[in-house]
DNA sequence: GTGGTCTAGACCACT
DNA sequence: GTGGTCTAGACCACC
């Protein structure tokens, strides 16, 4: 697993390693019932510490991404493909609704924040 | 001055302040060499610490929002409105950015992004 | 008397009306008995507090340059120009003491800071 | 690390601490990636407040002299060493500049005041 | 352990 | 009165 942790970013570690996990997940790099590396070797991978990638299995447990097995290891889980993209839709929705916010309290209006958005994709 | 304070929020206090502030100066309801309420009756007002309320003070003028005179007080600073507007563009910018991002490593399409915007913005 | 104040200046005021006090009394602007705008009616024409005032012409007679009259006003003082032009020579030698030491410190040479002063001196 | 608080000058203690930083950067007593005392043992150590000690390293980290790490630590940063040279004389020409003014506003000849500054760097 | 934030007081300098 | 600085604690998130 090839996972870039930047340590001067704002986003906590655990954090960055959840997304790119996920991002592979939706990316079928990862698919269901494959194993995660263990978090003793990620953690020496990243050179960070092994809690800080406990951390990160956990969340993603707790989000119905992974399945730890007790003594083997965390796997990806069998999961509705459907479901797990409405929850990565719901997120970058909801991303995009505090962003709109924002622009509105600053006194931009509908259209010039379409605008903005739009000069940014097209960058894509 | 109405500035609500969300304490349970993970957004800092001082930040809550500063946006605060920054949009009433977006919309006009703080104009140019307004005095804005002490550092201490701020803090009296919201309950808060007067250190948090001159963190806020401190760093919005920082970034060149207000100036303060030593004995006097915190004035909205005599700013530029186009260079304010271009701040506030470029604040809104880089957010869809880091959002459009996301949205790419979780293996959305740009198509897919703008669509989500779009049904965002449509609730304006 | 002209006196310009810089509100934005981390100098304080007092500090600036005693320093171009003194500068016009180096200048010849102001001689001997020479009186001084009167507390209230300079306080008005710079649009600052009476207290300001009084604290800096307080703070000149402290030092000599100039002698209160109660009732009547602030006069500059009889001063042997010898002993005031010395005062003003320390004054300038202690800064450039500070400067240079924290020169020093920065790792800077002899020579080095030298040639700083000169391109400064230089732009006269 | 050997920092000395003068707690009855008029410079505030982050401020000292500031500039006692720099110079051991600039002195090469700290190299990049080399990491400061904890804000908490360094307060300890000067027994003053941790509150201080974050605040010295807060205002290095926005002029660019360290960079913190969350849950980590507080880094000497990868500096342009040129251009952290600049940044010093910088510093020294502004305090330079200043000095020969306040000798101009006394009635100090260009000769004189650069006689008074020899006769300080002469005693180096 | 680390830094990030906040509190409820205090004293000082400036107006 | 104002802001500028500092204290001695506290709780939280992160590593």
């Amino acid at each position: 697993m090839r996972i870039i942790i930047n340590n001067s970013s704002m986003v906590p570690i655990y954090e960055q390693i959840m997304e790119q996990v996920k991002a592979m997940i939706a990316g079928k790099e990862l698919k269901e019932n494959d194993i995660l590396p263990s978090v003793r070797s990620l953690a020496k991978e990243l050179k960070i510490s092994a809690l800080t990638v406990k951390k990160a299995y956990d969340l993603l447990e707790e989000e119905g991404f992974t399945v730890t097995v007790h003594g083997k290891g965390t796997y990806v889980a069998a999961m509705n493909t459907e479901r797990m993209l409405e929850e990565y839709k719901k997120e970058v929705e909801s991303e995009f609704e505090e962003t709109i916010q924002k622009g509105k309290r600053y006194g931009l209006g509908k259209d010039e924040i379409r605008e903005l958005f739009e000069i940014i994709i097209e960058e894509w």
